[in-house]
DNA sequence: CACACTTACGATATTCGTAAGGATT
DNA sequence: AATCCTTACGAATATCGTAAGTGTG
């Protein structure tokens, strides 16, 4: 016994109209085709549904059981179906995405809101993580994707770039370095910078870049938001990558593009390779594939016009 | 889209086993045909279900949703058809019966304890009415069936002789008439009997037996209870077919055939023409078919050895 | 005799199994 | 090399529509 939506449909329309030849034309079948199809369906429960001759079309006993059946089963089928099918069309689902602080903060606000006003049925759920949680989100499938610096290409992690950042060297007007156009890793020597905890994707891409040299230390912290606060004191420069420059007050402070042994940092699409993304989360993929690297674009020309 | 009871089995199949070939297995499938009705279901949603390679078969994201379907609907689906089976099997079902309350107490006590056993799961109802009561519960499907005395076979309705029976004159023992061993209509012109209401159906067999002859009226009662008392008590006679017997003591009193010129009174199984009987109702019509003129054999065989 | 359901039958579409192909470990 | 899913393809099955048949009012 394989039922069927279409029996089930096809029963319905002959129940409610009682009438082999309209409903026939309701389920888009010929009046020959309906009657057998419910012949077939009579055969396969084993019983007589309707009573018929050609006046009249009605249930038996055992058709009103089956009726019950199908007045619960029928909506039930067609409203997960509906269900399903909000999902395939989007306007149904839930994002998970794992984001860099600096990259969620500076390049995702306006990809987020054109999203959400594309498929506003879509839970959209973004954490800020570090590089580390990033990756790890993604395995262990509690992010269907990460936006993060880096990220090896393992046996079940891929990996994509999709925009560059650069660095720079923040510091006070009144600084030596201050009025430089650009600076090499080298020019920093001597100068006590603050610098990020080692776990941080900041610093390891630094210590990556200048090794095997180093800068000379005068705070660590943990957040950006610190490093903010003491520059903006005066109490000290640093070296952040352009996606991080937003959360300085440029007006007070002199940003200078800082050329590194490894010069680009990578934002990076970090994705299961099962490919089991949903398809909510494919948009949003689509979406970042198309308007990331221009939101890095748009941040670095009006950080020019500032500067 | 036109979902089958098979694609939820094997959705559910390849989801509990997360392999094809055992999956296909499972449902009684070639690997080759499982694969395609998969990626068939797929094509009819619109989205990929599982994420599969040669290693492993996992649920996308979208699969997720429909699993959440398939387990709730796919054992509502067999619920649903384990219960028409049964109604199919006669494992379940109501049997609503119409009789007249001699037919009910002398003929179906035992036929119904048959019935009750070969089909412990079918709720059976009888009720015991007159016989215009019996015509109409039968047109207004308030009983699938019933087993009056007569009825016309109109329009909707159809009836089938199962059995007769005969007239007796009832007295007693040292009434006049007491030691005959046959009586005609005429030997009872002249002694007062209790008759029946017009409406009973004994009364109206009678009435029509006798016309244009009439016998002499002592009592007129309802029930035919209330008879027995009469007769029983000495205060009078009566005629009543062979059913009513069981309902005297005929220790005291003495039966006696009466021959009349309509002498045998039809017991009738009376139908709707349509043919809407549940199959519980025809399991019962044809334990009657098989059963009911032998009951009445046995009946008047046991009154001859008591008479 | 007109209307409505059923049956017959050839055409089309679907589903099946066998067998070969491709990918992963 | 072994395992597992996919694809190709011919065969079996199911479903469709046209058209003729049947029965009822």
């Amino acid at each position: 016994m394989n039922l069927t939506l279409r029996q089930m449909k096809a029963f319905a329309a002959l129940v409610a109209t009682r009438n082999f030849t309209r409903a026939a034309e309701h389920c888009s079948l010929t009046q020959s085709a309906f009657s057998t199809l419910i012949s077939n369906l009579e055969s396969d429960i084993g019983v007589r549904l309707f009573a018929r001759n050609t006046r009249n079309v009605e249930l038996t006993a055992e058709g009103e059981v089956f009726l019950n059946i199908v007045n619960h089963l029928l909506p039930e089928t067609e409203r997960a179906l509906s269900e399903m099918r909000d999902h395939v069309q989007r306007r149904k689902g839930r994002v998970v995405v794992a984001a860099l602080p600096t990259i969620f903060s500076a390049l995702l606000p306006s990809i987020i809101s054109a999203f959400l006003r594309d498929y506003p049925g879509i839970e959209l759920i973004i954490e800020d993580a570090s590089n580390g949680t990033c990756v790890d989100l993604v395995r262990n499938r509690r992010a269907d994707f990460a936006l993060c610096a880096y990220a090896a290409s393992g046996a079940e992690l891929t990996t994509e770039t999709l925009a560059w950042d650069t660095f720079y060297f923040v510091c006070q007007k009144d600084h030596p370095l201050a009025n430089r156009k650009r600076l090499s890793a080298d020019d920093l020597q001597g100068h006590p910078i603050v610098v990020f905890e080692k776990a941080s994707s900041i610093r390891q891409h630094l210590d990556a870049a200048i090794y095997p040299k180093q800068w000379l230390h005068s705070f660590q912290v943990h957040n950006l938001s610190t490093g903010v606060g003491l520059v903006t004191a005066g109490l000290g420069t640093t070296v952040v990558p352009t996606l991080a420059l937003p959360q300085f007050d440029l007006r007070n402070l002199r940003a200078i593009p800082v050329a590194l042994s490894i010069n680009r940092r990578e934002i990076c699409l970090l994705r299961r390779k099962d490919s089991s993304e949903s398809l909510a989360a494919q948009a949003f993929i689509s979406l970042l594939r198309e308007r990331l690297a221009k939101e890095v674009e748009l941040l670095t020309s009006r950080l020019a016009t500032a500067g």
